[in-house]
DNA sequence: CGAAATTTTGCATCCGATGCAACTATGAGG
DNA sequence: CCTCATAGTTGCATCGGATGCAAAATTTCG
């Protein structure tokens, strides 16, 4: 990798860790784009070469949509013929780095910090899950061999991103949490929800 | 009600459906608050007055919250005692007036269109449905004698959610709707959801 | 009618965001 | 090393959303 390359990823980074670090101590209303690019030690027109939104900077913008190769093992009903605990593995292949996410842990706990004290953006960090949603459940829709005017497939991904953020919710980034302790919340997850919406369980 | 009052309520309303109007005619992008008080036949400012931002006028802000009632009732095990078929009753209860909502049909259609139409706003149509989030997971832990620590209401209630995302969605706004028929098809899909997330069901 | 309360409005201002053109740094080839 | 092409940075102008404030204008009520 170039000189050039590299200096646009430090600059993007440094650029995130100020909105985030800025942003934790002040709130988001009270820091400008201008604080933050002179943090940086760059012109503010610049921040917006990097990121559209001073919210994005704050947030990040994870793609987060599973691999190709991972969509296909799901649809044809692997990796382990169990419908639940292949639908955790197809999450967690959102990820498309997990390492990552782990390496990069003490970003994601400042971030989820700003989204407990700044709640105005919780809603754009659904957007990022939300749009996967789509694409879920058209590959959840081949693995059930669902017809297309089948609702059943986007219903079953809008609940399985509800237990995939309610899971990351209680996430605190440590060591211990690789691929797999994820999948083990989520199968607890859709465990409990198999017993709560039981007819007749109440 | 006084003129005062009832000016306020027709300007309200005026320039919701301006919004709504010229949203669906040019785009959100295209259609500046400018134009919006303009075609109200009102100051700029006055938009302002009414609504905190573009977006809200054009989505609405339906508060969104079952009324205390409701939520004892919930909370106590009624009204049937089943629990899927009572969360529903406590979920169509959220339209703090539903003959509102069905009064408003069109308006609700045209706001469909829009959300159809403009992605970037399913965000903040979101938002709602999340503020009553935490509240609503508050009452199934009533219900259900959680200790407080148990995450478990609160993704029931997150999940309760998504089916309701889900329902709202295919709703079409004609008149046959009513609260009935709604909790008739939220029963639906948490039955689908049971049969899905059911053990080895894959 | 006239005073009090409430709304509307204009004005100034801030800040996020975008397009554009000039400028600067990097990378590749002779 | 120098030069050119390319990519990235910067300043500038501009737009539009949003807010605070104080001066009109309007409704209410005595």
């Amino acid at each position: 990798m170039g000189l050039r390359e590299r200096k646009k990823q430090a600059t993007r980074r440094a650029l995130q860790e100020a909105a985030v670090g800025l942003t934790l101590e002040h709130g988001l209303e009270n820091v400008t784009v201008e604080e933050i690019a002179a943090a940086v030690d760059v012109s503010p027109r610049t921040f917006f070469n990097y990121f559209p939104t001073k919210e994005e900077a704050v947030l990040g913008n994870a793609p987060l949509s599973p691999d190709e190769e991972s969509r296909e093992v799901f649809a044809m009903g692997g990796p382990t013929g169990d419908f639940v605990n292949d639908l955790t593995h197809l999450i967690t292949a959102s990820f498309a780095s997990w390492e990552d996410v782990t390496a990069h842990r003490t970003l994601m706990r400042l971030r989820k910090q700003i989204l407990e004290k700044e709640p105005q953006l919780a809603p754009r960090a659904f957007a990022q899950l939300h749009g996967a949603e789509e694409g879920l459940g058209r590959t959840i829709a081949r693995r059930l061999g669902s017809a297309p005017e089948d609702a059943r497939p986007q219903l079953i991904a809008a609940t399985a991103m509800s237990v995939m953020r309610h899971t990351m919710k209680r996430l605190d980034f440590h060591e211990g949490e690789d691929a797999e302790h994820v999948r083990a919340r989520l199968r607890e997850g859709f465990h409990h929800l198999s017993e709560v919406y039981a007819p007749s369980s109440g």
